[in-house]
DNA sequence: TTGGCTACCGCAAACCGATGCAACTACGGC
DNA sequence: GCCGTAGTTGCATCGGTTTGCGGTAGCCAA
């Protein structure tokens, strides 16, 4: 109910309409802080609407996604999503033993991302980046 | 022919069986130069042996990932590989609205993984790192 | 060579996410 | 306040990848 009103004017703005399919979408993504998998997006926007279709979830999300309203993080073989805040950007770096998400600060990538778009022309699309990995518990449980 | 004998040691060294479905992905991975997808992996297998199922594909393209033997590379909703040369380690880029692959110099990227392991102790996965983005040309025929 | 253990394969089905289509509805204009 | 139109939804289905299971076959020991 209070960070995304602006994400509301702005799909309104480009001809996108406001439905309350939508509207749970972003209340749900917005109510939780940190990540929620699509699939509980769903479970929790039948609570307030029952008839909606997983596959308007995805649809939903994927629009929130590329107008920048949320972030995708691929945690496993599952989409995760979470409100994009411009004050509090972060990259997710994800254990692919134990699933483990750590956040990580963009100055990390910056200068990285700097030299793509410089010596490349490549603009990586930093705020949807997960980094897999080994987190340092998994790293040091297993031996080879 | 050439390249992959000491895969094939390394494979029997951790216990796994060699088996001609197994042989067959190798020999196709390693025969092409740069990456190729796992469907295709999967046509060219079945021509010389008949039977061969997709799972057993991905399976084995999973397998070999994990030992280090080929690298993933995520190309639109699909995955490709290509055998991993130690001598000539590369990231991708890969645009997400063409889907065309740059390469990238694993120097790109020495010095953010370093500070990740250092100062987190997570070490990225960055072999099997694709990079997405926008290249230049849709960077420039998109408006916004 | 033969026998036995167990990893592996083929098959089928499940799973996640994307898409085509006809019915529906948000919303600007009258 | 009502209408028309174009964006959206629900439903069904599909494509790519993963998983469970029973039978098979690679590999080691004797």
């Amino acid at each position: 109910m209070s960070g995304h009103e602006s994400a509301i004017t702005r799909l309104r703005a480009q001809g996108y309409r406001i439905t309350p399919q939508r509207l749970s979408v972003l209340d749900i993504v917005a109510a939780r802080t940190g990540h929620i998998g699509a699939d509980e997006v769903w479970h929790l926007a039948k609570a307030q609407h029952p008839y909606v279709d997983l596959a308007t979830i995805y649809r939903t999300l994927q629009l929130l996604k590329r107008l920048g309203v949320v972030t995708e993080v691929v945690i496993g073989n599952k989409l995760h999503f979470e409100l994009a805040d411009q004050h509090n950007r972060h990259n997710h770096m994800v254990c692919s033993l134990c699933d483990a998400v750590q956040t990580l600060s963009p100055d990390y990538l910056a200068e990285f991302s700097h030299r793509l778009e410089q010596e490349f022309g490549f603009t990586p699309d930093l705020d949807n980046l997960t980094i897999g990995g080994k987190c340092s518990r998994c790293q040091s449980a297993v031996p080879a």
